[in-house]
DNA sequence: TACCGGTACATAGCAACACTGAATACCAAA
DNA sequence: TTTGGTATTCAGTGTTGCTATGTACCGGTA
């Protein structure tokens, strides 16, 4: 992966995606970024989950908290407060949404397609 | 619709969009910006369709036809190639490899979660 | 004729976002 | 001391969709 098809198709889901780990319970930005990849995300820089971290901060979607760390610096730990969840449920619609039409594109596209395609293989 | 995060969702599907409809057979601009409203995208700018095929013409995802019209000016009716058929391809692996995974959050996450109705809505 | 509205395409400037690459800081083990 | 894992930050870049506007073609109508 790590195509830029997959760069440009996680702007707007990524900070989807870290809304709904931080619902899940509260985390930090090196640990969110070691979950991504956990769960398939190998791709996705550091930086990047730091700029989105900071970013929802300054929204007021999360509380933070500065928890010291045994193997490093201190930890940032954010938390999803009232608003923050009031965005997730907006996303989860915005998603469901998108998702639904592009699914439907997907069936309808994929229709005259079956296993091996006969012409222009490629 | 038409807020700020169904914009940054936009990025990176709607290419994925436009070329899933120009599989389906070709098509111009304004139509395609029309056909896109039908299926609920109200909020699309015409600009921002003709920017789009701008470009994937420009990366020769597709082919280019002049056809005069009755009610206006000439008609740019593009038709997806072979190229652009790798990338819609392409496209659609990457959203599957995406929506699983957003999906499955969904699942996770929305589980403790209980909103208006009952959960076991559907 | 002059004007309006629908059709059809194009573009300059802007805002938002993910990535690259590097720097900083803390600690333990070699 | 140096290496390596932990943990955060930031400047600069490229891509994208939106806004707003302009151009062009045509039929109907006052």
């Amino acid at each position: 992966m790590g195509s830029k098809q997959m760069t440009e198709m996680l702007k707007g889901t990524l900070e989807g995606i870290v809304l709904a780990i931080l619902a899940g319970q509260p985390a930090y930005g090196y640990e969110i970024t070691a979950r991504l990849r956990d769960q398939g995300f190998a791709e996705i820089a550091e930086g990047t989950v730091y700029a989105l971290l900071v970013r929802i901060e300054q929204r007021g979607l999360v509380d933070v908290a500065k928890v010291p760390s045994e193997k490093g610096p201190p930890r940032k730990v954010y938390s999803l407060n009232a608003q923050g969840r009031t965005e997730l449920e907006e996303f989860w619609k915005t998603w469901s949404f998108l998702a639904e039409r592009i699914e439907q594109l997907h069936r309808t596209d994929a229709a005259p397609q079956d296993t091996a395609t006969t012409e222009a293989g490629e």
